[in-house]
DNA sequence: TGATTATATGTCATAACTGACATATACTAT
DNA sequence: ATAGTATATGTCAGTTATGACATATAATCA
C-alpha cells in the first residue's frame, strides 16, 4: 500500500479507533501516520487559537492557503518537517512537542 | 544564509552550546536543527545499542550506508520524516519519541 | 606495516515535496 | 436563495530529499 492510497483513508475522515493495521499496514508506518495526524491536529487547534485563517497563517509561514489545509487534514504529500517547521512558526516550544507528541490522542468514529 | 552553508557548521562538530542564534538564526531555525541534531544523536546511540553497523541498518530500513551516516551526522539533507521513520524502524514508541525531543540535550564543545 | 571493517563525503538520476494557482465545496450570514 | 468568507481538492513546474554508487577517510587488528 503506497502512499497515494492512504490519501483518502487512514489519513482523512477515518480516525478509526487507533486503527492500528487496518489494511496491511506495518506498526511504524501506522505510528508514522498517527504522529503526522496528531500533529496536523495540533497545528489546525494552534492556528484557531491564534484566531489565524488558512490564508494568514500561510502568509506568515510563506506557504499558500492549499497547503495548510493539506497539513490540517494530514494529506500525505504534507512532510514531518513542514508540519513541525510550521508548529515552531507558531511558537511551540520543544517540551510543547514533546507533549503533543506524547498525548496525541486518536478520538473515536 | 542557506541550506548549504550550515551544513559544516551547526550541523557538524559544533554543538556549542545551546547555540541558539549563532549566526542569524531564526529561533525556529534554531529549534528546528536543534531538533534534528538531537535525533540524529539519539539514531545512533539506538544502532549502536543494537549492534548494527551502518550497512545492516540501512538493509534493514531500505537505504543506503552513506545515507545513513549522513542522518547520523545531521546532514542538512536528510529530513525529520526520513529521522522519524529510522527511529520507528528501530522500534522507538511515541513515549520514547517525546522524551528524545523533550530530553534532548546539547552538550558543551 | 597492511588488511579488514566501519564510517564519512561527493555526486547523480529519480522520486517526493512545495508553493502557487484554479476551482470546488462548505459554512454563515442576510 | 444569494453573497461573502473559509476551507478543501486537483494540478503542475520548480525545488529538495532519496537511494545508489564510487571513493575517501578512520578505526581495529594481526
Amino acid at each position: 500500500m503506497k502512499a497515494e492510497k492512504k490519501k483518502k483513508l487512514e489519513s482523512r475522515g477515518w480516525r478509526v479507533g487507533s486503527a492500528t493495521d487496518f489494511l496491511g499496514l506495518s506498526k511504524e508506518e501506522a505510528a508514522y501516520i498517527e504522529l503526522k495526524l496528531a500533529l496536523s491536529e495540533n497545528l489546525r487547534k494552534l492556528r484557531k487559537t491564534h484566531k489565524l485563517t488558512q490564508v494568514r497563517l500561510a502568509g506568515l509561514l510563506h506557504s499558500s492557503q492549499s497547503r495548510i489545509a493539506k497539513m490540517e487534514i494530514g494529506d500525505p504529500t504534507v512532510s514531518l518537517d513542514l508540519l513541525i517547521r510550521s508548529l515552531l512558526a507558531l511558537g511551540i516550544t520543544r517540551k510543547g512537542l514533546s507533549q503533543m507528541i506524547l498525548f496525541a490522542q486518536r478520538r473515536a468514529a
